[in-house]
DNA sequence: TACCAAATGTGTACATTTTACACCATGCAT
DNA sequence: ATGCATGGTGTAAAATGTACACATTTGGTA
């Protein structure tokens, strides 16, 4: 297991001295247009649907892809994601998070592009899409086989990052609407892990963790005895995470 | 609740058609310098460490930085931080694992330029440092109060993620020899996570996770009863992933 | 209005996992 | 031979997770 001494480059100028004139360094670093692209799941006839717009390159033609843009100039990635996200939904208190950069050389038939994904939750009551509005459609996760770029691979990912942060945090809230039945709750949850729960256990879990407000309200309209509707209470859950995530780095 | 409708920009060209010169549109996107920086960890004298160089900035003179490079046209990001580690270590057999973005529009001094982190694990042993260079330094980590760039904050990040990590995965073998004693491997939880562990119960945990492999040798050289070596079993460890990591989604 | 269908709401026993805790064994140094 | 430092081991209690069944409430329907 024996290797070679490490080497030293590109961290000192031709003479070996510190380099003073840091903008002449990064101006001659090779450049890369970079884009956001936002994954953004919502919850609706209990499936996990995920928002796709038509691709806009004839290349692509009859391709769904994720809601995307490029980064402007000195913008940070987390404010261009949620640019994107205010300017295809309207939102701006929707939970947002990065997940990772794809890089792939020829992810883009226009050439190298880097982009960073993000996964965005919400509730879709809040953004009904117009009729009119054929370019964008809510896509049953699972029915998804293909689509423009890498896209699917970062679905994927997205898909699978949001099955463990769902059990690590109780992102779900973001997907329902401020009042929900348990029964809403752990439908949700059955159909993001693609498990079935059994109900005793969950209402003891989620009760147990103390973070339901119960409003004294029923559900409306449905043909069988209502369910209570709940609350989630934030304070609650901050004070409680603990037994949530288990040991807190935070 | 009531929002506006979603709007849609930057997605069709002038005259609202599919566009066909993808190569057009890429080169109208702004580009950005893009880096990598690895995090390079590695454990010594029972202490967590991390590899740092000294900056090459006579604006950060005498700060420490992560070793970083920038990515090369047509060079997927995984590959550079490779890169990266192979001219600083001689080594191409580590662990790596992209971590995230960090692209605040001021974190470099010479303009706007994006990093994407990196954590690797290897074993110090593996790569002592020539007595000559001064400018690579292994640095304990819980001592680094001030690095250049905001490369505090990437570190103080990846450390976070390995915690969490080394819980869900045994990345913890990456940064030991191939042969070690269970003092050791508790030494090294220890070490990342900062608490005491009973020896009793870590010993029963390892053990009931069945990827250890007992070689049959002991620890020389020491001046107590010397502690049995193990190896860590990879095929092992594929097998009983479930019981080490919960679910599995992979 | 009596019944049915469909879903809500609840408790307990068992298995598994986690935690707390103390003593003897071994090898080296003196 | 003794002392010292560390290795190596088991068990009981607590907490958590899992499996499982029946009465209740509502709307719909004959």
């Amino acid at each position: 297991m024996k290797k070679e001494p490490a080497v030293i480059t590109a961290y000192r100028n031709e003479n070996g001295g510190l380099i003073k004139d840091v903008n002449k360094l990064v101006a001659s670093y090779p450049r890369v247009p970079i884009t956001v692209d936002c994954v953004i799941f919502g919850f609706e006839e209990n499936e996990l649907k995920v928002l796709l717009i038509r691709s806009d390159l004839e290349f692509y033609k009859d391709k769904w892809s994720l809601l995307g843009d490029f980064a402007d100039d000195n913008e940070e990635l987390d404010d261009a994601a949620y640019r994107v996200l205010a300017e295809r939904t309207g939102m701006n208190d929707v939970y947002l998070e990065q997940v990772r950069a794809f890089s792939k050389p020829n992810r883009h038939p226009g050439g190298r592009v880097i982009t960073i994904a993000y996964c965005s939750l919400l509730n879709i009551q809040h953004h009904k899409l117009q009729s009119t509005d054929n370019e964008l459609h809510w896509h049953s996760v699972n029915s998804i086989k293909d689509m423009a770029f890498d896209h699917k691979e970062i679905l994927d990912v997205c898909y699978s990052w949001l099955q463990k942060r769902i059990q690590e945090h109780p992102l779900g809230f973001n997907l329902l609407p401020d009042k929900f039945s348990l029964r809403e709750l752990q439908n949700l949850y059955e159909a993001i892990l693609g498990v079935n729960l059994d109900r005793r256990n969950f209402r003891k879990k989620f009760f147990s963790m103390d973070f339901l407000e119960d409003i004294g309200e029923y559900e409306q309209d449905v043909p069988h005895r209502p369910g209570k509707l709940y609350r989630f209470n934030f304070e609650k859950y901050e004070k409680n995470k603990r037994k949530w995530i288990g040991i807190d780095f935070g």
